[in-house]
DNA sequence: AAGTTGACTATTT
DNA sequence: AAAATAGCCAACT
């Protein structure tokens, strides 16, 4: 994998359970502003059996971004959050105010 | 080697 | 408030 996957990764695993950091946060954090759809891409080539908490990571509205070939449905994501105490609405959002990791 | 793709985001309808 | 647009940049084909 190239090192910029690793700086990604390596920001993502710092990600405390029971918050959530956005995919532009992460960026930043990783020292790669501007990267954000990368932070995407690394998570979908992700291992299965990696450490790294990608359900953590959600997009800037809060939402649970979705993928085709993400194994588990996009139900399972959620239910990790929730099983770390992520409350969602009616809406299937989370509120950001209250769970993003160091906000700016 | 060139064009397409995408787990995004900020801006504009 | 929700949907469409434009900018973004490495990986993939």
């Amino acid at each position: 994998m190239s090192d910029l996957y690793a700086q990604i990764y390596a920001v993502v695993r710092t990600v405390p359970a029971g918050k959530v950091a956005t995919y532009g946060q992460i960026a930043r954090l990783a020292g790669l502003p501007g990267y954000a759809r990368h932070v995407g891409y690394a998570l979908f080539r992700l291992d299965k059996d990696s450490d790294v908490p990608w359900q953590r990571v959600v997009n800037a509205k809060g939402e649970i971004s979705q993928s085709p070939f993400r194994y588990g449905t996009d139900d399972w994501q959620r239910a990790l959050l929730e099983a770390e105490g992520i409350v969602f609405d009616g809406r299937g959002r989370l509120d950001l105010e209250r769970y993003q990791w160091m906000r700016e």
